[in-house]
DNA sequence: TTGTAAGCGTTATCAT
DNA sequence: ATGATAACGCTTACAA
């Protein structure tokens, strides 16, 4: 085991424990070259490893950060995350990435196992259901940052996109293709996300004179969301365009066109949030709205780094813009197609 | 921030540290019930967390273990890795991912940082390239397992699948479907796990009298896969059935196919090795080798766990069979076809 | 049934 | 230039 400790060096090299400190922790200025020579032949030879809890006790920073992400199984969270990692790896402060399967239990006993754990700050994609915990760490002055949901009533610092006009642009961009039969499927509206999706979805209704129906605002558990398609395409007159709210609804919206052979293009128009990998690959093209994640993840991790270092942060709330990428699976319906 | 120490939960509660710690590790045995509620109240009160690092630093034990992943962008790692996260678990053992990004420098340097973290093990995908530091965590008695790769001259609890087999079964089902002119592509032949399948590929071929030929077995770096499939496909020659050593060889394989106006299915057949969540909603629906990531996971989380313990191991390599799936894509050519 | 005190492996303050 | 010593917040004998 990692049994060797300072002392074990201190004693080979024949110095004290404080010198071995000041060694590793690099403050040669007052330190005479066989010395530091000694010591790390010392450590060399005992392939002496420091033990950091004991270092990080002792100075009371871990330079450690934790990411509570809702749900691993999104692109998005993974795209996040791994951008977050990519800038604190530039500080040297190490990530630990938990998933909170989208349940508030679970996010309370992350936060505060993390918080046991002393890590130095936290980036939470809150299911904002523990409000007074989000509250009491903001008041205890603990760096926090929220990324992709807004908690209601709560001013924190977040990182967000602007999902009411990504939605609404997107939703006119089907109108513009002639479609006026436009549904829209995200799981139940339980976080802003979805909330602002929808409402977007609405006020591109709205302000294009289109009534708004109920059954044309699918917002169901992933597991329900084929059963709520089937009703919402037994109507008299089922939609000629869907968006999806996310990956994870649109794989079901698949499934869904391939169990009822409907295709997509032919049958109905689809678009989608968030990056799907193979978008580009099959046929027809899957248009898809892209949110920023890697500067998502730079913003909300440069707030944070700036929160534990005690700096001052002036914006309470980024909004990133999405961006539409445009491709067949949502333009005019026609025969060419087969997904 | 987390001011609170015990002292001051003992204070409040007028008892000492001790009994104290005694509560929260749950030893009421000797404990009046007066006591605990006060101390009960106290901790409630003052919000007190109590301090991982310090009680770890004591214990000797962070309960907590380390994963390696070599990348996480492939869907094995990600199901592996969640299928480790579940076990511990219900052990109460927290988890912590890293991404070596197939980078023996990244892999040491993740290794020892897990290390000085005090993670009482760790479960690694080898970049294979750090063979010193791996014997010496073994001589050490530090718990360890190896997932997916094994070591060459290493004996090592590991955890891998059966790839020469698996693939020898999917090229012989190509043949079956009267295929001749079979290609393999993998990233280059670096880890075991890649040499097995090419292993597989050739065994195949002998045990069936083909003749075995250099291009028509790519083994290059994730962006040049497309050129050598070029350069194939340029043959006199070219084959009739492809396989993807996994998931993002495939995505390439499917661009390359997608530029040169190629259909899958028509133009050639291909199976892939790794769960593509999409594989069945596409057309033709994909044939794929699925390994049992999620058990390899868990059996490998038991290996580590025994060693954690102290327990006794008994098996070295543990090999499990992968299922190959069946599906539209790696059958006869026709037209019905067009992903 | 509860308290005292030593110690886990560092760092930091102050001597020397 | 280097060393003694006291923390950091907890656990754990052992004492009371």
């Amino acid at each position: 085991m990692g049994k060797i400790t300072m002392a074990d060096v201190a004693k080979k090299a024949g110095v004290s424990k404080s010198t071995v400190s000041q060694f590793l922790n690099k403050r040669y200025e007052y330190m005479r070259e066989d010395t530091r020579k000694r010591i790390e032949a010392a450590i060399e030879e005992l392939h002496y490893q420091p033990n950091y809890l004991a270092r990080s006790l002792k100075q009371k920073r871990t330079s450690t950060v934790g990411i509570i992400v809702a749900n691993i199984m999104h692109r998005f969270s993974t795209e996040v995350s791994r951008s977050i990692e990519d800038f604190f790896n530039k500080h040297d402060i190490h990530t630990i990435v938990c998933n909170a399967d989208n349940d508030p239990e679970k996010e309370k006993k992350y936060i505060e196992m993390l918080r046991a754990k002393q890590v130095d700050g936290l980036i939470i994609f809150p299911t904002g259901e523990n409000f007074d915990l989000y509250k009491r760490m903001m008041k205890e002055g603990y760096p926090i940052v929220f990324m992709d949901r807004k908690v209601p009533d709560l001013i924190a610092p977040s990182v967000v996109s602007n999902n009411i006009e990504a939605t609404k642009t997107t939703i006119e961009h089907f109108m513009e293709n002639g479609h006026k039969q436009i549904a829209i499927a995200t799981e139940p509206l339980t976080i802003s996300t979805r909330v602002e999706r929808q409402e977007g979805y609405k006020k591109a209704l709205q302000d294009n004179g289109i009534e708004i129906r109920q059954p044309f605002m699918i917002s169901a558990n992933i597991k329900k969301i084929k059963k709520e398609l089937e009703e919402l395409f037994a109507l008299d007159d089922p939609p000629s365009a869907i968006l999806a709210g996310n990956d994870l609804v649109f794989l079901e919206v698949l499934e869904f066109a391939k169990e009822h052979k409907l295709k997509v293009g032919k049958d109905f128009a689809l678009a989608v949030f968030d990056n799907i990998p193979f978008a580009h690959l099959v046929h027809p093209p899957v248009t898809t709205i892209a949110q920023p994640s890697y500067h998502m993840g730079e913003k909300a991790s440069e707030l944070l780094l700036k929160q534990i270092n005690k700096e001052e942060i002036e914006n309470h709330e980024l909004t990133f813009p999405c961006e539409l990428i445009i491709r067949d699976s949502s333009k005019e319906l026609n025969n060419n197609t087969v997904i």
